[in-house]
RNA sequence: CCAGGAGGCUGGGCAGUCGCGGCUUUUUGCCGAGGAAAGUCCGGGCUCCACGAAACAAGGGUGGCGGGUAACGCCCGCCCGGGGCAACCCGAGGGAAAGUGCCACAGAGAGCAGACCGCCUCGUUCGCGAGGUAAGGGUGAAAGGGUGCGGCAAGAGCGCACCGGGGUGCUGGCAACAGCGCUCGCACGGCAAACCCCACCCGGAGCAAGGCCAAAUAGGGGCCUCGCGCCAUGCAAGUGGCAGGGACGUUUCGUCCCGAGAGGCCCGGGUUGGCUGCUCGAGCCGGCGGGCAAUCGCCGGCCUAGACGAAUGGCUGCCCCCGAGCGGCCGGUCUCCUUCGGGAGAUACCGCGCACGGGACAGAACCCGGCUUACAGGCCUCCUGGCACU
């Protein structure tokens, strides 16, 4: 079967509503897309780096979906995956590693709670 | 060999495996980032808009001369000025005799010059005063040509020679300009990246340009068919009454609502979206020829990314380059011993082996020509000066 990248920005704020796990180099975002099949998407913002950089941690992450989605992904929801600081030098197999324990605490339901809007005051 | 100058090339390689984007005969196969893809600073192509042509005005740009080019603010060659022993490098390099303006501070004086000190002459009450003088001192970014000789009271282009400069003629050069002659004692300080003047160039916006297709739902226009009860009032919209239909409640009845559109066909616009523009082009490679060169001509061959939440990646092995580390290692080198066979030790340096780490700047977005900026490392060519050798 082949897993969809998702390609519409309605998809990517939907998504924000769901399940969300962090890890080191990477948060993972997990949301119901009713019956869609195993969907894929990937944000790294410009505070990342130059468009070399934002490229490679792009491929990566593609990469890393492509190999994990099919065994350990959840049936008919959109996964996205943000790019956060550090994740372009990260070890390849540490990043496998630390999105199979993601897929996991999101099947089964934990997620890490939403981000809080802050209207004011330092972002922590 | 050392030091220096100029220019060009390259931008890790090979293989396996799992993937991605195009094309494809959809099994299979082929192709798939850069020299800067970057900054978006110039010049074009291509689109749409505006516009009789052209000129002028405004605004902006360019600025030695000649050539190259589709064009340029780019490139090549040359000239002039400055720097360097030289190779070579640097220069917004038109006009200051059209006009306006500015030249701070210092200085006596800064642009139709100017006596502070000094020098000279005369006078003198010996304190100094009057006059001459731009050679010397001092100030300054700049002091109205420079050096020398003559001259003079001291001086001064006052006179002369050379250099510089102005004017003019001849010669060479397509030209910028150069050389030579004659002439003028010198009249015309600098700034135009101050206004300005002169010559030449320029319409605007950009592929989110522009073109095509077009679902569901809502809405617009046209035509046809059927329908739009009665009374009162009002120009009309509307309002009231009666009749009609519906909802609530078991019915009489009460309360509330509805009461003019419906159907068919056609047309146009158009959101999300899809297709196109989209890669055959001032193209790339090779050869020959013209030209000092930039570059141009001819012939032959080749097709070389076309994505759009945006494809080039992940992992592994071998090799290459660099770094520091470890090992004294059948190498080199050095020290010590020696029965001259060799042996022992050392390891800064060269070489070797072993693991480890690192390999720049940076990612196409309509396409070309340039410029600028970033860049680990590696390679090549030519030239200059010096040293050594034959």
């Amino acid at each position: 079967m082949t897993v969809e990248t998702i390609r519409k920005r309605a998809d990517f704020l939907a998504a924000n509503r769901g399940i969300r796990v962090a890890r080191p180099g990477f948060v993972l975002l997990a949301h119901p897309n009713s019956g869609r099949g195993k969907r894929f998407g990937v944000t790294v913002t410009k505070k990342i780096g130059n468009a070399v950089v934002r490229n490679r941690m792009k491929r990566r992450f593609r990469e890393l979906l492509r190999v994990a989605l099919p065994g350990e992904g959840l049936a008919d929801h959109d996964h996205i995956l943000i790019g956060r600081d550090g994740g372009v030098e990260r070890d390849f197999a540490l990043l496998r590693d630390e999105l199979a324990q993601a897929l996991a605490r999101a099947t089964a339901g934990k997620g890490d709670p939403p981000r809080r809007r802050k209207p004011h005051g330092p972002r922590n």
